[in-house]
DNA sequence: ATGAAAGCGCTAACAT
DNA sequence: ATGTTAGCGCTTTCAT
């Protein structure tokens, strides 16, 4: 209602009769203006209820203060909570340092992706966070002249800073965790092996198998689309090869294989254990609540926003990759 | 690396021996240019790796094409879920009409909220799609220039668009659903009736009794904090009350009961029927699936940026105010 | 301690 | 069918 409309530095300025550099400066803090016009600056813009005009602003500065994170974000429920809070993560920090942050969906695709980052070019971002949906992609020809920190994954050949988890120690640990209780038929349940996470998470199943002797058993290894009826399918067909443990790394498939498990009234731990990725409320309300791991999502986000403001502060900085641990959280389920 | 760093209309003007105009024009196709002029220039852009400016040519053209929503999307595990649906119908709507979605997180708190518009409205928005936390804020005198669509929620005095769910009618459906069954203590959990949905479930809630000839009872109906632990303390502090239903109207909420019934293995339906709000795949796992409200989060996105488009067109049209009907979705819980 | 003015990259009114 | 040019609102250099 109260109508800002075209109140400019302008207005303010002959408000309080100085010029426009001096309303620019006393905004910005930007050198020395005496108290007594300050005061009549403040009390002109308030006045004219002034707002600045940060299109303007960035124009001009070439600066946006805009933080762009892009991610499979409204994909799936699943990608969702995890990107979310890391979203949740990265607003933290950049809010105390007045940057803003947009949110932006690649689907998990890689056409829809480029084009986001294509259009985010055009928006005059100071930075892109992103977690690349391929890891063959050559981005670097996509990216504009700002700072680019990969989270979560990584692509191939990558010369950017990164921000990852440590998911191929967390899942050794977890299938360590299944051996040691006597389980040497441990199935592997996963997405597509075309990330990093999914690879390192995978290397990690084997590692754990070789070190303690256990041949992986291909049989047991079964790799596929990211969906609860996919892992359902992959549960029912799984159970023939007379597994006594699952480990599911994505969390929307360990849906797939409680409901299956149930389903058939196969009990849980007692005739099959069940390892899943990441910590959400509900892993904690099925019976018996699930064993899961978790991934530090929030961080991850968080360091990922302060790796980016250093950035922008140092260009030339060398680069940083950082590995953040995941948590192996034990419950009732293995 | 390929370094498209300042490279304006002017340079490609230049490049292909026309005017800025041209180029513009071309771009924009916003009046006739010879077909060889058109590939003249787009060679010239293609040559020079030309990205267009979208900060200037907001700044000139008083437009952004960026509309903002903001929810409280980043607050808790929940409402994630279903902010978040409705954003990803509110981009696909906007996507196909070449506008941007920019996602604001309100914290569901007044402050955060406040400062988010305001913030906002420095940065030249083509719109504003928002679900309030506060039902008694005047949020007119913050608002800019722009188009505001109310989402979900409303508060009063409302002289905006709207898009909203049918509460009343379908809390009322399920309540009786559960008098049909037998059910006379039903007891209703909720978050705060602060917002114009949770008064509408509520109101549903007593509808279904008043004309079942039941009288509320005080003792059943607990209203509190939005978390899973006092969904599990309401719960247990229910018990001594003798209800032999549940309605929960928050999903986080429902977690706590599930959790509480589930640990004091006190049978669901037998001895306890619970409905809950919100279909999310994890409602499906839990023993028994629960029977929940769907919401059409995604076609409220929809439709809400169906309206924006429709507003933004006509500044002056009338009103309108959509409400989409919600699903009660009966599974073995009830 | 402050002002004048150029110009960021674009659009669009006014020319021709 | 195309060119010239004045700004959009701001920051910032160069003056004084």
């Amino acid at each position: 209602m109260t109508d800002n409309k075209n109140i400019s530095i302008k207005d303010v300025a002959k408000q309080a009769n100085v010029s426009t550099a001096t309303v620019s400066h006393v905004i910005n803090g930007t050198r020395f203006v005496s108290e007594e016009t300050k005061q009549k600056v403040h009390q002109a813009m308030d006045d004219l209820n002034y707002r600045i005009n940060s299109v303007a602003r960035s124009l001009r500065s070439r600066k946006s203060f805009v933080i762009a994170f892009l991610a499979p974000i409204l994909a799936s429920e699943t990608s969702n909570f995890f990107f979310m809070s890391v979203a949740a993560g990265i607003q933290s920090v950049l809010k105390q340092h007045q940057y803003h942050l947009v949110l932006s969906d690649s689907h998990e695709e890689e056409a829809f992706e480029t084009d986001e980052i294509r259009m985010l070019g055009s928006q005059m971002i100071d930075g892109l966070i992103m977690a690349p949906s391929s890891r063959e992609l050559d981005y670097e020809r996509l990216f504009g002249d700002y700072p680019v920190i990969y989270l979560d994954r990584v692509p191939v050949n990558c010369r950017r800073d990164s921000v990852v988890v440590d998911n191929k120690t967390v899942s050794k640990e977890a299938v360590q965790m299944l051996i040691a209780k006597g389980h040497t038929r441990i199935a592997y349940l996963s997405g597509p092996l075309t990330l990093t996470t999914t690879e390192e998470r995978y290397a990690g199943y084997l590692d754990a198998l070789s070190e303690a002797g256990i041949a992986p058993d291909p049989s047991l290894i079964r790799i596929g689309e990211v969906s609860l009826a996919s892992g359902s399918n992959m549960t029912e067909s799984l159970l023939q090869e007379q597994p006594t443990a699952i480990f599911v790394t994505d969390n929307v498939m360990a849906m797939g294989v409680i409901s299956y498990l149930q389903e058939k009234k196969i009990n849980v731990p007692d005739r099959m254990a069940v390892v899943a990725y990441d910590e959400f409320q509900w892993t904690r309300i099925t019976s018996p609540p699930l064993t899961v791991i978790e991934q530090p999502a929030f961080e991850l986000g968080v360091k990922a926003a302060e790796v980016m403001l250093e950035r922008i502060d140092n260009a030339t900085a060398s680069l940083q990759e950082h590995r953040l641990t995941a948590k192996l959280i034990v419950r009732q389920s293995s």
